[in-house]
DNA sequence: TGACTTAGAGTCAGCTTGACTTTAACTGAC
DNA sequence: GTCAGTTAAAGTCAAGCTGACTCTAAGTCA
């Protein structure tokens, strides 16, 4: 490689300041997990330890740099890999945040970061390969982590609270519950995903009503047997795997009557 | 300054695809201009002409490269009075993009360019500030802007196509509508705003029913006289002004019964 | 066999929505 | 000054959706 360029650590602290931002890739995964006693399911996510200043030994988003070759996405999913093993189907830009001193400790400085966060949603059958939690990999519940351990690094405490706020928002879970679930699903555990995302009960027969009249979700001839009562039908989701920016093609189209 | 770090610029073209990807803000600008002849308002934004290679002389997003010492929004704000002399009232993060060869011409490599996309509302008398068109700045109409010129630069096409898109979604344009109007507008003129970004025709008194239920939409005691009829009331929008991701903090609040 | 549990269908009142009608208030032509 | 024309703004009505609730079906467990 050509000498031109000395990348960020070739130069000392106060020539850092002046270096162009680098970027980041970085990743919220959630996925629905039960919780241990009689409770209901709720969201988690996996961390991983910092190994290095700044904010060496407290959790974080698992993340890295862009390299040249890959386009944001791949970026995503090979560093998703690289951290934690996981490799979701469901993956989507959230946003990029950009703030000047979002990668120093208060009262330091460093090198300019801007950081394109991605978020994923797993199954179960996903999550597990995460199951082998290591002490420097491991879940934490999406709505408290970083409590009591002297906060997450960096500003990935506010960047989860943006994608809590984002995924209950009800355009988005409403296309998107299933890929908290396995290919099947009974239609109580679909609404158990979407009371713990929206943290309240739903009434089960009016959920039952209101996902019937969408034609994505398909009856299978299938039952959940096992459980102390009526075995439910199981349920499958046909619609689009949607990720990405997808969109309709949009064309202005006047009706003038 | 120091010499570790030459730039982009100082390397050659083989040397280019393996520099770590520059980051740029680009902004896309909707404002709503009155049709010519007698037909309704439509969807314009301003475009800058290229100067320099690639796609010189072609229209192209105003934008441009990310400076140390800013963040993401204020290089947005910046840029747009540099190259337009607009500072728009409403401005958020659109999406970032980032795929491998979106600054190159096609068959030919050029650096890795990372845009991240803000768009703007701007309301008609912001938009008269660039009421003088220059030949390298100019409105174009949104739904067509780069047809028969040959296209627009880069994919900037597709992100207009996105940002229109995401426009149109109930849940955006909802919020938004009024920063394309001055402060205080009739609801006809609101009505004007929903018609042209949805593109279709909106029932008046069904469109009144509906926003005298939102709060925020404040009935002034003023009327706009002068008109051939009977003259409208003046409303004031009273919300907040939203921009940036604003959203309401988020915790996961159980309703046991 | 019968108590218990959850699935899944059905009922009903209240609210929202789209289509439409009616009345109010102004201008401009005659 | 009157009337036709135009748009504002309120009202009407049927259809559809929503939340709260009841009722029946179909399994398990003691």
């Amino acid at each position: 490689m050509s000498t031109v360029f000395a990348g960020p650590f070739g130069a000392n602290v106060s020539e850092r300041a002046q270096l162009p931002p680098s970027l980041a890739i970085s990743t919220v995964i959630f996925a629905l997990k039960p919780a241990r006693a009689a409770g209901k399911p709720t969201l988690w996510l996996p961390l991983v330890r910092r190994v290095k200043e700044p904010f060496k030994g407290q959790w974080a988003l698992p993340g890295g740099p862009l390299t040249a070759v890959e386009s944001l996405e791949d970026a995503a999913r090979r560093n998703l890999r690289e951290t934690t093993g996981l490799a979701p189907e469901y993956l989507e830009q959230l946003y990029a945040f950009g703030g000047l001193d979002r990668a120093s400790r208060p009262g330091r400085s460093a090198q300019r970061v801007v950081s394109i966060v991605y978020w994923a949603l797993v199954r179960p059958t996903e999550a597990e390969l995460l199951a082998e939690e290591t002490e420097n990999v491991a879940w934490h519940r999406a709505d408290t982590a970083g409590e009591g351990e002297g906060g997450l690094a960096f500003d990935h405490r506010e960047i989860i609270d943006y994608a809590l706020w984002r995924l209950s928002n009800k355009l988005e879970y409403a296309q998107i519950a299933y890929h908290f679930l396995g290919e099947t699903f009974t239609l109580a555990e679909l609404r158990e995903v979407y009371e713990a995302v929206l943290g309240r009960q739903l009434d089960p027969a009016n959920f039952r009503r209101q996902l019937k009249s969408v034609p994505q979700i398909e009856a299978t001839d299938q039952f959940l047997e096992g459980g102390r009562h009526r075995p439910p039908r199981l349920y499958r989701y046909t619609g689009p795997a949607r990720t990405a920016p997808a969109f309709e093609p949009y064309r202005l189209t006047r009706s003038t009557p």
